[in-house]
DNA sequence: TCTGGGGTCCTAGGACCC
DNA sequence: TCTGGGGTCCTAGGACCC
């Protein structure tokens, strides 16, 4: 028998960090948006109880919207960040290793916590992260990835399990498969369902029951691996170090179209600078850039178009300048004149750390524009992001991605931060 | 007028090279 | 008459995750 595991995952998470710090919003029902304000991410239980969907855009729900005083707010990542960290610091205890899956769930290997009630456990853990951090959660127990993200599905989903499902047991985990459909299987998506579904496998538990081979056939590798985790047989172990990065991206859709080539520079500009400035931060370099941008594509009436050029950075780099040179060149080659463009981006891949970095020939021991970045990315920290930019980036920046309904930065700038009157 | 951002992994065709 | 195969790079897109 495999050693067990959890996982807990913070309830309605975004909307929960919205209100620590607004109690008005208790009881009512709170959408957090995506950027751009574009999408619903985060519904609060009353949102969803009113039918509104993950994902769904929220110009198209206006009428509802009004009709029911649904609260909307747009996110703020460096909040949930910072109570991302707060409820890492609370679970430390409860684990031999925490794996960070996602900002609001992580996986806890168990071993060594057998001879305890894991029960009682996790709901001591769920009291711990209400307590310090006033974020409520749900816990799943199994001996694999898989289960234990359905035991987590079961546990909030069924007011009988008090927060924490436990699949170790047969016949709860018999009970749960046969409740759950493939779709929610972690992995299987809405392709993979509808080829299994084919073959008359239309819950976890007919999933679980799959021939390995066919499973192969079916789905690959990766359907064979969730066979065998639904099984109980795990095939990903709780990792506490992350791989190693492949590529990082920065990419926005604009607040308004772009049509002209200077203002999609300036917007490709920033994001540029902001690959270098995370680059930096992780201490890495890359050996390639790609710049894309296309026109919208939920728009069927109107004219299409899109580019994406990759281009080679010889040598490896992080200094925003010379990628703002390869991001301007890729711009250049793909521009094509006449359209409405809502979205660009940048990516970085070939990353490696920036002190294994191989040297060119020709590079002489002159670190100027070491320094350089070094001061830029000190200046806009302590003065805030872009206080200093490349001309570039330009000053008008139309193109801003709109988030007008922000919740103040309660936890990480300090004129933000609650001041209570007795 | 208004439809997210950031990841991983996989596939596939054409260009090009040896 | 017979018209290769394997590798890499580039571009594009699918599938899935949160």
């Amino acid at each position: 028998m495999s050693a067990p595991l959890c996982l807990i995952d913070c309830n309605n998470f975004y909307v929960s960090c919205e209100r620590v710090f607004r109690p008005d919003l208790n009881g009512v029902p709170v959408l957090v948006a995506s950027n751009n304000d574009g999408c619903a991410v985060a519904r609060s239980a009353e949102a969803k109880a009113l039918g509104i969907k993950m994902g769904e855009p929220i110009h198209l729900i206006k009428d509802k919207i009004k009709a029911h005083s649904i609260r909307v707010l747009s996110s703020n990542y460096t909040l949930y960040a910072d109570v991302q960290r707060r409820i890492i610091a609370a679970l430390e205890p409860f684990a031999k290793d925490i794996e960070v899956y996602s900002i609001d769930e992580n996986f806890l290997d168990l071993a060594g916590f057998e001879h305890l009630d894991l029960v009682a456990h996790a709901q001591a853990m769920r009291e711990r992260v209400l307590q310090w951090t006033a974020i409520p959660t749900c816990v799943g127990i199994g001996t694999s990835k898989t289960l234990a993200k359905l035991a987590n599905a079961a546990a909030k989903k069924n007011p009988l399990f008090d927060g924490v499902a436990d699949l170790r047991d047969e016949q709860t985990r018999n009970w749960v498969l046969d409740r759950f459909s493939v779709e929610d299987v972690w992995g299987v998506g809405r392709a993979t369902a509808a080829k299994v579904n084919a073959l008359r496998i239309a819950t976890a538990g007919h999933l679980r029951d799959m021939p390995m081979k066919q499973a192969r056939s079916v789905g690959g590798v990766v359907l064979e691996r969730i066979v065998a985790e639904l099984r109980g047989i795990p095939s990903s172990a709780v990792e506490v170090m992350e791989p190693p990065r492949k590529g990082m991206a920065v990419t926005r859709s604009f607040g308004k179209p772009v049509t002209d080539f200077e203002t999609l520079m300036g917007a490709i500009a920033q994001y540029a600078s902001r690959a270098g400035e995370k680059l930096r931060n992780h201490g890495l370099v890359a050996g390639r850039l790609t710049v894309f941008f296309h026109t919208n594509r939920f728009k069927d009436n109107a004219a299409q178009y899109g580019a994406s050029r990759m281009l080679t950075l010889h040598p490896m780099t992080n200094d925003t300048l010379e990628l703002l040179q390869a991001a301007r060149k890729g711009a250049e080659r793909g521009w094509k004149e006449g359209f409405a463009y809502t979205k660009a981006g940048i990516m970085v891949e070939d990353l490696i750390a920036a002190d294994a970095r191989p040297r060119t020939l020709f590079e002489a021991g002159d670190d100027r524009r070491d320094r350089l970045m070094g001061a830029l990315d000190a200046i806009n920290g302590k003065f805030g992001k872009m206080t200093a930019l490349t001309a570039t980036q330009g000053f008008k920046r139309e193109w801003r991605t709109k988030a007008d309904l922000k919740s103040p930065a309660y936890t990480t700038r300090i004129s933000d931060v609650p001041v209570v009157r007795c």
